[in-house]
DNA sequence: GTCTATACAATGATAGAC
DNA sequence: GTCTATCATTGTATAGAC
C-alpha cells in the first residue's frame, strides 16, 4: 500500500516521540520500528520537524473538530448560552484527547508543552492557525454568555488556555471529569469577575495565542 | 579571569536559545559567540543539555528569591494576609523578568515554555524541585487568606501558573501591569470561588508541577 | 584547574538508481 | 514510491599544553 507507509510512520513517530521526546528519538529509529526506509520519512514529510508538526496537526484537528460539535450542541441548548456548557465543550475535549489519544498509553498530550520549544517559530505558529477558528467562536460563545464585547475576553481565554494546557500534561486517565470539572469552575470565575470590571467596547489590536 | 568564561557561556547561551530555540542553536555557534574553545561548555557544564539547565537555574533563583521577598512583605503587612497581593507577589515578578531579564532584549522567559519540550525528564522535575519551596509557601498563604486547607488550592495553583506560564511568553514590555492586574484578579475570582466549593479539609496524593 | 586542538560516532538530509 | 549510498553537521570525548 502507498498510503499506509505515511500513516505507519505518523503512527510510530507519535509513540516514539512521547516516550522520548523529539529530540531524543531519531528518524532511524521511527524508520525501524515502522519498517520503512530511512528516506521515506523525508520523502512523505519532508523533514523531520515537518514530520513533528503532521503528528500534531492529525490530533488538534480532531480535537476542534469535537470542540466545535460541542460547542454548536450548547448553542442550540439555549440562545444566552451557558457559560459552564460552553467552558466545557472547550475544556473536556482537551482532557479527554490528553489521557486517552488513539491506541497509545494516553501520553500524546504532553508532547503539547514539550512541542511549544523546539520549532517555536513554524510549529507554534501553525497551531495557533489552527486554534483561531476555534478561538473566535468560543470568545464569541462565552461574550454572549456573559453579554460583554468578544476582544475584551481575548485575555482571559488566553489565561484558561494556558491553565488548560499546563493540566493537560499533568493529568492521568482516572482524573479527567474531576479536573475538567475544576477548571472549568475556575475558568467560568475568573471570566465572570473580569466581565464586571470592564463592561465596555473596546478593541485592542489582534494577538492570537 | 577563570569564572568569566563559564559566565560568558551562560550569557551567550541564553541569548542564542531565546533567539533560536534549543535545539537550532549548537554548541559552535555559542562558543563562536562567546570566543571561548568548544570544549569548554562541556567542561564547565558537562553537556549541552545540562547548560540548558544551567541557563534556567539561575533565572529562576532570581525569580523565586524576589517572589519569596515581596511574599513576605505581604505577610507582614496583615495577618490574614490580602488574596490579591499574594497573588501579585507571585505573579508580577515572574511577568517582570520575562521582559526585563538582564540585558538581552527581554525575550528569556519565552523559554520557559520552550524548555518543557527537549529534556522533559530532566529539566521539568529540576524545575519541579526549584519551585516546590515557594509554591509551598504560597499555598500556604493563599490558604490562610481564604480560610481553607493548602491541599485543596494545589489544583488551583497549578491552574494560576499554567495561565502565568503562558502568559509569559505573550506578554510584552508595555504590557506587564495590566497583564498582572488582569491575571491576578483572574486568579483571585477563581480561587475564591473553588474555595466556596470546597470547604473541607481532605489530603490528596502529592502531585508537585 | 583551564583551556585548546583534534578525533569520533551518530544524526538529518540528499542524490540518483530502480 | 522506494531504496542504497553518501554528505555535512552535530554533541561529546580525549590527549595534552599552559
Amino acid at each position: 500500500m502507498t498510503d499506509s507507509t505515511r500513516q505507519r510512520i505518523l503512527d510510530t513517530a507519535e509513540q516514539l516521540f512521547a516516550d522520548q521526546g523529539f529530540h531524543a528519538t531519531t528518524l532511524r529509529q521511527i524508520t525501524r520500528e515502522a519498517q520503512v526506509n530511512l528516506a521515506a520519512v523525508n520523502y512523505h514529510h519532508g523533514s523531520k520537524d515537518a514530520l513533528i508538526l503532521a503528528v500534531f496537526q492529525r490530533r488538534l484537528d480532531e480535537l476542534n473538530s469535537e470542540r466545535l460539535a460541542r460547542l454548536q450542541s450548547v448553542l442550540d441548548a439555549s440562545d444566552p448560552p451557558d457559560l459552564e456548557k460552553v467552558l466545557g465543550a472547550f475544556i473536556y475535549p482537551a482532557l479527554l484527547l490528553s489521557t486517552q489519544s488513539a491506541g497509545d498509553g494516553g501520553r500524546f498530550m504532553r508532547l503539547l508543552m514539550r512541542a511549544w520549544a523546539e520549532n517555536a517559530t513554524q510549529l507554534h505558529g501553525t497551531i495557533a492557525r489552527q486554534y483561531s477558528h476555534v478561538m473566535r467562536a468560543f470568545a464569541d460563545a462565552v461574550s454572549r454568555a456573559l453579554g460583554t464585547s468578544p476582544d475584551n475576553l481575548r485575555q482571559q481565554l488566553d489565561f484558561l488556555i494556558g491553565a488548560l494546557t499546563y493540566t493537560m500534561a499533568e493529568t492521568t486517565d482516572g482524573q479527567v471529569e474531576e479536573t475538567a470539572r475544576a477548571l472549568v469552575r475556575f475558568g467560568c470565575a475568573g471570566l465572570r469577575d473580569s466581565a464586571l470590571a470592564q463592561p465596555r467596547q473596546t478593541s485592542l489590536k489582534e494577538n492570537i495565542a
